[in-house]
DNA sequence: ACTATGCAAATGGCCTCGAG
DNA sequence: CTCGAGGCCATTTGCATAGT
């Protein structure tokens, strides 16, 4: 501890704080401690600080290492009772967050009454008297650190210097000290001033990084917490079952995941060549995430991620990830566990990615794609979360190559053939083949402008009156981008891919097509989607025999590079 | 409050190959 | 000949934030 003659205030230097957390066992009291110190509340106020305040941080979706509270009087004891703001780090947040799931429940229970406090003693009952108590635990620690003189007002000091002195480094003084003026909630910022005498004293190598440095050595625990927490039984709650993992018996009877119907040549994802190299644990899990992502999309109809975003998943991300796993177990001459894929595993992961022979920008996307997966199995509690460098692969997005348009005359010459197909399509009569169709999709690209995929995907009311100009149409598509942040199930406005108006010639295409087309549609599987056809029209009477598909991509490429 | 910008994630596209 | 799988690359979109 260090301290400065012409004030009486003392604080801790950085290792001086780790010490004492190491030396807290109690982990509700090193968990009182380390908000102290990364917070600076008052003692009051860590007495009587709320459990709402408390948020799963995966709910917090702002990308900063801070999660922002604020400090109401009518929740809890704030000295003038004055409101706040106090900036919590993650970390923290997620240490709280599982106190309250794992430790903080169980003392609740002893005592059978539920709290509206944070932070509870042993027998359950709230820290009476304004954390008088707090004295006592902190002392304890801090004698056992080896601190010769402490107290819980030091802690508030603690924060407030090392604060001030880490936001000089990069804001002006008058920010720094407004902020955390703030923070501390002095009504004037000569109280905070006081803390700049301090700065001077102390040396800078004891200064840097000090949050993340409290943050770091308090992590051991947290991990600890959450395995706990992850090996009790799951809540009761419908999709419980779900995403429970039995690896009492592997490989699983089923290896292939099974994608909902979707307009890319994406059906099956087969896990089979993966099992058996040593890391079958894993293969299993990432293949039950996939699982889970095409049941919710197919439930959702592609709202949440699209079939080929996780056939991206399973091809780009784990072809690529699993066979490095295969390695790992290899060098490490045992099987892989799940808790073995953490952030040093993903580092290897990534250098692994570095020395391989292809470009950055699909470096990039293995990685990317293996981390959407991993990230999946990390809120199913499978995996550590929080496993990911910050962006491995910067300013991937270099250099890009924009498409040419045609030129007139090759536009026009399209257009003729185009003309031409449409002419003989209109004179036949029955079912139209995928080739037949790729033409009406071209016809209808070429007069509206809308995207191939969104094209693939027309429903079969994709065509709707004009409500204005009664000699048009107006002809609607959707996108299927979205997060699941926003899964719904309704048509909102924000999912319209395009809506284009359309001249009577287009309409007479898509009535056509379903018209020409509803037989094989109503028996399909995919009878919502405009453009089906019937696979292998006619011939082989292979297993694919009156197989029903949509067109597909693959069709219609085929298609245009023959007219090209 | 609004716009421009930069980055990461998501998605689309195209080629090749083997099986039926 | 058609389809889906495998593989690589490019482009678009969403988000956060700095700047005005």
């Amino acid at each position: 501890m260090l301290r400065t003659p012409r004030t009486v205030i003392r604080v801790l230097s950085k290792h001086q704080s780790v010490d004492l957390l190491n030396a807290t066992t109690n982990p509700t009291h090193k968990l009182i401690m380390r908000l102290a110190l990364t917070t600076g509340l008052r003692r009051e106020e860590l007495a009587t600080f709320p459990l709402k305040y408390v948020i799963d941080p995966v709910m917090y979706t702002k990308h900063r290492s801070f999660i922002r509270i604020n400090l109401d009087p009518r929740d809890m004891t704030i000295k003038r009772n004055q409101p706040r703001g106090i900036d919590v780090p993650r970390t923290v947040m997620e240490a709280l967050w599982q106190y309250v799931l794992n430790r903080r429940h169980q003392h609740e229970n002893i005592s059978g009454q539920r709290q509206s406090v944070l932070f509870l003693t042993e027998s359950g009952q709230p820290y009476a008297n304004d954390g008088a108590a707090f004295l006592g635990l902190v002392k304890k620690a801090g004698a056992a650190a080896g601190i010769p003189y402490i107290n819980v007002h030091i802690l508030r000091h603690t924060y407030a210097t090392h604060t001030l002195y880490a936001m000089m480094q990069s804001k002006a003084q008058t920010h720094a000290l407004l902020y955390v003026r703030d923070r501390l909630g002095h009504a004037s910022v000569t109280s905070t001033e006081k803390y700049l005498h301090c700065l001077s004293e102390l040396e800078d190598a004891l200064m840097n990084d000090y949050q993340s440095e409290i943050d770091l050595i308090s992590r051991g625990d947290w991990q600890c917490l959450e395995k706990n927490f992850n090996r009790q039984p799951p809540a009761p709650g419908k999709d419980a079952s779900d995403k429970t993992l039995e690896l009492t018996s592997l490989p699983p009877a089923q290896m292939v995941v099974s994608l909902p119907e979707n307009a890319t040549g994406r059906r099956n994802l087969d896990f089979a060549k993966h099992y058996g190299n040593g890391c079958d644990v894993v293969v299993y899990a990432t293949q039950r995430a996939l699982d889970l992502m095409a049941r919710a999309c197919a439930e959702s109809d592609g709202k949440t991620l699209s079939a080929a975003t996780i056939a991206r998943y399973h091809q780009n991300g784990l072809s690529a990830f699993l066979p490095f796993c295969a390695t790992m177990s290899a060098a490490l001459k045992r099987e892989l566990r799940l808790d073995d894929i953490d952030r040093q595993f993903i580092d290897q992961f990534i250098a692994h990615l570095r020395q391989s022979d292809v470009r950055l920008s699909s470096q990039k996307v293995r990685y990317a794609t293996t981390k959407a997966v991993l990230a999946a199995m990390g809120e199913s509690g499978w995996i550590a979360k929080d496993i990911f460098p910050r962006n491995p692969f910067p300013n991937s997005n270099r250099s890009m190559k924009g498409q040419t348009a045609l030129s007139e005359p090759e536009r026009r010459s399209v257009l003729q053939a185009l003309k031409t197909d449409m002419r003989a399509i209109i004179k036949g009569s029955g079912s139209l083949t995928s080739e037949e169709l790729a033409v009406c999709l071209l016809a209808i690209a070429a007069r509206t402008g809308i995207n191939p995929t969104p094209a693939l995907e027309l429903l079969t009311d994709c065509l709707q009156p004009h409500p204005i100009k009664s000699d048009r149409y107006v002809l609607v598509s959707f996108k299927r981008r979205g997060n699941a942040t926003h899964i719904q199930s309704l048509r909102r406005a924000a999912d319209v891919e395009s809506m284009v108006s359309a001249l009577p010639d287009v309409a007479r295409i898509i009535d056509l097509v379903r018209e020409r087309n509803d037989t094989i549609r109503q028996s399909s599987n995919s009878r919502r989607f405009c453009l089906s056809t019937r696979a292998y029209p006619g011939k082989t009477p292979g297993k694919w025999a009156g197989w029903l598909n949509t067109l597909s991509p693959a069709a219609l490429r085929r298609f245009s590079t023959g007219i090209r």
